[in-house]
DNA sequence: CGAACTTTTACGTAGCGTGATAGTAC
DNA sequence: GGTACTATCACGCTACGTAAAAGTTC
């Protein structure tokens, strides 16, 4: 069993944050002492990993609680949670790349056309497309 | 010249977001009609682009217009932006080698130890402290 | 003339941060 | 009994979303 405090720190999270997902109901501890201290327990620790994972992929909150709450599996959810964080480092890969190309034509004096310049940010809305479809995906399963 | 409308397509933002831009004094188009009608040029196109990046990275959007109102030089810009988002990409490969420790012991029913289960996240403010490194570093140049 | 833009104003929302005040563990 | 926790309000802030009403362009 953790405390707010320990379990903020091995999150790199705050006590704050962990506040706000007991009040919307994300992350509820295990238990709670006479003086209402939460008290943090092994599978909360997992569900916090697994929100924190939703959360670098720009999830909000409400459907983490959502996909977490009518959990299938944990190790189908980290399966998913891997191609995604997969995807992502591709979409940064694009960005660097695009960067680069600027980098060229600043260095050159030379006008970059503009479709490049924003490549690897179009992914944004196609890339949500795609996390709708795997979601679909994984409703059908 | 371009429309809102026609900056957002490209950008793959929305008119929303370059009104509050435009508000907040982060992204002020060059040119307005009569009718008051937004016209962006090429300079605006590429300090959105900036903009964009640094977003990418989390940067505060006020912080985002003080960075690029003293911009020194859009080609050091774009250098910084290139290694911070290199730098994330090694976030997020870290949170994949989390991910796949925890898949393995998912799959074995084994515990994982806890400070496992948080690396990646862990480098989230030593991240963030190395960005201040980062910026420190170019003031003083 | 209609369809597809555009404007400003205004209120709503998410995800916490930041005190303030007060109780609790050791 | 002091120090370091903990709790619950409550208000503030950022970065927009989402209408709503009205003008504009072609």
């Amino acid at each position: 069993m953790y405390t707010v405090h320990e379990v903020a720190k091995l999150a790199h999270t705050t006590v704050k944050t962990l506040h706000h997902y007991h009040k919307i109901g994300l992350l509820i501890p295990e238990q709670t002492t006479e003086a209402s201290y939460r008290l943090y327990g092994k599978k909360d620790l997992e569900r916090l990993q697994q929100s924190l994972f939703y959360k670098e992929l720009d999830f909000p909150l409400k459907e983490i609680k959502k996909l977490l709450d009518r959990e299938i599996d944990r190790e189908d959810t980290l399966i998913q949670q891997k191609y995604l964080l997969e995807q992502k480092v591709e979409r940064f890969k694009e960005l660097i790349k695009t960067i680069n190309s600027s980098i060229k034509n600043a260095k050159e004096g030379v006008d970059l056309d503009i479709k490049t310049m924003f490549k690897g940010f179009e992914t944004e809305d196609e890339w949500q497309e795609a996390l709708k479809d795997q979601n679909e995906h994984l409703k059908k399963q």
